[in-house]
DNA sequence: CATTACTTTCAGGAATTACTGAAAACTCCG
DNA sequence: CGGAGTTTTCAGTAATTCCTGAAAGTAATG
């Protein structure tokens, strides 16, 4: 039956792992698969490879690559002489991760901090009311927070970038030493 | 028929909202309510009450906060004279990212990377298969990197880490004038 | 403008996941 | 031990999501 140039394992293993990832994040199966694929990929692949590589019906890869589409993981290309699409992934797996970044946080991150922004412009009636709306503000507070901080990273050239994580231990340092003087300590920070 | 006291209504929208963005996250909606409602509440509360206010069955709720309590977010008080269960979950906000991104490390991050590793052992047999061990590597790299630098992160003190977050844009232009004398310019960073 | 080569849409069946009520399992007391 | 008060389990059903094949859509080509 199957006389087909199948993925080699490793290459099998790497994409069946990213659909399962893929389902726990919200993501379906087959698009993370579809993407993994893509990914690991030498040449852009045109929808008929995917099919076959995956044993998906057509159809499904379709819809997939729209949804991959939509988050701006995949890029469309032509090769001349050929009618058909092919679709490959940036190169760059800081730019792959700043775009997923961006996007899970237009999709998800800000509509939940305007929910919270509404929430907190109600005046409460209530004692448990104004208990609730001083967590939601710590928590849009948090969020805040996190965003300008992400933001200005994102802003870095990708090296640059690493590089600040990179000072992570370095500026985390600095500033254990700053707690130590202010005789303000935490957790076993500085004793292991 | 339903005389109940309700949850008014800010802390209906909050709950549902969460409930929706669970569900994105791969966490159930139910649980993702559940969690909300526990989050804004003003103090412990017990499956009963959570039922109730829900109105989901008795099961559901016992389901669901045996997931929380795997998750870490929800922690188990007993008041005295009662031998109900109550729930609460910790005040701290930074606290409470920290132990979502430890598990989900510790579930996804972590069987990833190893997933990773294993590929990168094996010999390679073709030319699609060094490159596609090749994009693995890169991955591989990146998530590693983002995650030591947030062990770094996670160690400091509360305020600590908002201070660095804070810090960002000080850094970053740091960084970006390194960049600039360096002749490296990226994206539109400097110009508006 | 008909044909060919492709892509997308969509109704409905298949698979999966969520939820419930009933029953079992604790556990604390007397 | 017996039973009241509570939580957990689980088999079955409800709801949702996924996937497919067939059909319709689109666009380049002769």
């Amino acid at each position: 039956m199957s006389t087909k140039p199948q993925l080699p394992p490793v290459s099998r293993q790497f994409v069946s792992h990213f659909g399962e990832m893929g389902n726990r994040w919200g993501i379906n199966r087959t698009v993370g698969q579809i993407y993994a694929l893509i990914f690991i990929s030498q040449r852009p692949l045109n929808a008929d490879e995917i099919a076959e590589s995956l044993e998906f019906s057509r159809s499904n890869v379709s819809m997939g690559l729209k949804e991959l589409q939509a988050w701006r993981l995949v890029r469309l290309t032509h090769r001349p002489g050929d009618r058909r699409e092919y679709f490959d992934s940036p190169a760059d797996v800081w730019e792959i991760f700043r775009l997923l970044a961006e996007e899970r946080r237009r999709r998800e991150i800000e509509p939940t901090l305007s929910m919270l922004r509404m929430a907190l412009l109600e005046t409460p009636s209530s004692d448990a009311e104004r208990h609730a709306q001083e967590r939601m503000r710590q928590m849009h507070d948090l969020i805040d927070r996190l965003m300008t901080w992400f933001d200005d990273v994102q802003k870095l050239a990708p090296e640059t970038a690493l590089q600040l994580m990179g000072m992570g231990s370095t500026v985390t340092r600095v500033l254990q030493f700053k707690d130590r003087v202010a005789g303000r300590t935490y957790a076993k920070t500085k004793e292991k």
